[in-house]
DNA sequence: CAACTTTCCCCGGCATACAGGGAAAAGCGC
DNA sequence: GCGCTTTTCCCTGTATGCCGGGGAAAGTTG
């Protein structure tokens, strides 16, 4: 894929003007995860991480081969 | 946006012909995990998720207003 | 250099995610 | 109806993620 999750959190953190605690203190979590989610610790819970990607409005999308079939028959199912 | 990771991993995991213990084993996790994922739940380790998608073959990506700023910064850094 | 902020990294304790077993219920073909 | 497979949901012990505190190190500003 692409950078890390680790790597894009440092950059819109600090492009926001945020310190670690004070992102983390908007994010509702601890300090010590922020900094281990910058550190890419990948045994974090992932409501923690989609709590500190919202702050920085980030989004998660997922992508895959069979994705656009997906779509196609929701898009079927609901008309 | 899109849909959540919960009806994703069911609609790959049938597609694959997979039952969830078969999934949780070849992730190498525990069935009841693959259960609670499909179940939408959010307190999983990020771990955990990712060995599930990686047997799916779904890749996750960021999307974020800044993001295109950061490929142009790393580009200028690296050539 | 001094003063201040931020980050790094340790710890103690609590909360809880996880694995795996089991059993009832649901689905599916015959 | 009867088998067989799968899914749902319970339980229990263990592992570990998380928080808050703290202090050293590194960075920033003057």
């Amino acid at each position: 894929m692409q950078q890390s999750f680790a790597e894009i959190i440092v950059f819109h953190r600090k492009r926001s003007g945020l310190s670690q605690q004070a992102l983390a203190e908007l994010a509702g979590v601890g300090k010590n995860l922020v900094y281990e989610l910058e550190g890419g610790k990948q045994t974090v819970r992932l409501e923690n991480l989609l709590k500190v990607l919202r702050v920085l409005n980030i989004e998660l999308d997922f992508k895959s081969p069979l994705r656009e079939a997906y779509m196609r028959e929701r898009a079927d199912a609901q008309g």
